[in-house]
DNA sequence: GATGAATGAGGATTCATTCAT
DNA sequence: TATGAATGAATCCTCATTCAT
């Protein structure tokens, strides 16, 4: 029965007891566990009493560590933060991109991406992304996270625009329906409760029709 | 009858009008205008900044006076922002009792009253409310602030069922059709600016019109 | 009926009416009362708070006036502490003096200012000296004060001294004794309470007695 | 039988007896004695200054350290001198308990206890008790204190009272009588100087027999 | 990798005191 | 004489960050 399932155990046995240096892969792969835990609390803590109001003492406490613990993992608060809303522009990122994989309408990808963000607005990283001030941040990094949240507006009105163009959506003042579209939306981050009654989804299904309910243009 | 008795009540009088009370009231009147004076620059300051940033040392410099001097006209840098956000929301329950004035169909208010909050999404006192997280507070100025702001939802709520009940407005989700209005208009106080291309009229009218397009019952 | 009570009422009435200022007399007078109001007032609360912990804000509040109004009667809050030790001593200095003034032997006069220093201890000055630690002071000012608490420790040596002079007193360690007496007699400042079960009287013949007890020679 | 492995467990137990115990006793210890020093200091500038009027500042510089760094070792300035306190409370029960240790009369007791706290009151954190008003402190601190003063005032009053009740004590008013000899020896605090001419064993001797002298009933 | 200790900077707040009115 | 306003000084405390171990 046995074989190399068994070998391979051995050997990492072996390697365990030889060093106790972890192997190299482990080794980081045990590192980002807890940066990644690290950002979680982080961003819990951020959204729930404001990022000026939560020390890294809190941080640490909640993870079991001490303050100065935090900065093997991070240079400094501030890089916590970026990191924080880094994570949220990913998770919208990988949305639009999923979106912009396979051809579609301008209306129908609109709606996609609207059904995606409010799922992300229902995620701490991505609500820290609209209740978070980036007036916390220094000059460099915020203009860092300002570019990623314009680079995500744009898809919007990408989308939008694009969407005028193949006729599937009215014309309109394109720049003030994408703020009411994204305001709306943002807004989600503000209000929504796990424990609400609304999933992410049924949230993005009937926004992705109703924001835009005005705006299709009418199959005939 | 009268005689000295009256000369001297006269005399009396006069000098009250021209004296003792002018002073007093322009006493008072001096001071409110200072203390409007600080509210200003503070909410100025805060939005500019956030809260945590702006410290009371900026917003008497600004002002030309010396910290301490503040606390002639505020008991602590949290009765600044609170009054900034009653200040806000003031301004908003002012244009709703504007529409409640006058009978009009669900429809008609909960168009004028995007409107109106429109206009105020476009002053400090009104971004301040959605700009400056109330983390900030302690538990009890939290909690009142959010009275106020619950208060002003409670309208956006009403209008829209009455306008469900008149026959203005279709039948709609009315929770998460107020969230996507009030969502999209709160962001304005994070978007305007006084110096964009629209005036704040621009705005309100475009949105009473459009964020309240798919809800209108068409008329025939 | 009326008569001379009428014609002073007049007379006063006249004065009243003829000039606003008040006949000098009675405007030092007037003065002298409101000072001693605050000396009261602030020594209350120096005994209730602390002399630091008592603002000059405290003092004022409750008589009803505002806290620069304190500068017309006194020209710090250290001249104010000042003046509440002075009174103190001086009402120690009055039984003193009452003692002094009929001649006695040792026993009987350091038994009798046992017996008045007791009752001073009963009184906001009297305790004001034992419980407002002078270290708040300036030096200056600090060294008047001791100088004069000096001054009333020396009566009580002088006359255990006589005593033992003049054969009513036993031989004894005068400075230690009188360390003992004095100390005994100062912590009836700390325990005092007026609505406690012991007058001022009551104690003070005790202690004269107790204190005194094993120093007197007996009588045969 | 033993080999490599017995080595490895060896080396191991060595380490750990070596190293991992005694730095973090060591740790501790070190700890303890900063704060000790900390305390030492503090109470030190309380007495020459009084507590309002000594800064933390001084007594970090006295201590070669920065303010900051003392709340290391106390979470504030009140916990400063509560601990104080405690220290000294601490000093009087020690004395207490050996007091109550061994079978004695009340009057030897109280003779004892008399000896010992007269040489509290020649200790800085003795002095503290009397000297540091306690109105310094926060409502709950104080109480606390309090608490612990009454807890030794009791046992005057104990052993004065058993006196009494084993017929070595004359019956007298207990507590007027266990004023004036607290009192006294409190007095102690204020007025003992260390390069005085008197040991803290020499008051406390003299003190013990004068201030029950009146009390002790003849021996026939 | 983790810790305890220490630091420097900064901020809100209090308060005695002064001054123009 | 009394007041409102303003000030400068001082204090406690918090916190991100660093460093030796």
């Amino acid at each position: 029965m046995s074989g190399d399932a068994d070998k391979r155990a051995d050997a990492a046995e072996m390697k365990l007891a030889a060093s106790p240096w972890k192997p190299f892969e482990a080794r980081r792969r045990e590192r980002d566990v807890k940066r990644g835990a690290v950002l979680r609390v982080a961003v819990s803590l951020f959204l729930e009493q404001g990022y000026d109001r939560t020390s890294l003492n809190e941080v640490a406490e909640r993870l079991n560590i001490t303050k100065p613990a935090l900065y093997n993992y991070f240079r400094s608060k501030e890089e916590i933060l970026v990191e924080c809303y880094r994570l949220g522009q990913e998770k919208a990122m990988a949305g639009i991109e999923r979106i912009l994989a396979k051809p579609d309408t301008g209306l129908v990808r609109l709606r996609a991406l609207i059904r995606h963000y409010c799922e992300v607005m229902t995620l701490d990283f991505g609500q820290c992304l609209v209740r978070v001030d980036d007036h916390v941040l220094s000059a460099p990094a915020r203009d860092q996270v300002r570019e990623g949240k314009r680079l995500i507006d744009r898809y919007f009105r990408d989308f939008l625009t694009s969407g005028i163009e193949d006729g599937s959506i009215k014309s309109c003042d394109v720049r003030l329906t994408v703020f009411a579209i994204t305001g709306a939306i943002n807004w989600v981050g503000h209000w929504y409760r796990a424990d609400g009654e609304m999933t992410a989804r049924e949230i993005g299904d009937t926004y992705a029709m109703q924001l835009t309910g005005s705006l299709a243009v009418e199959k005939t």
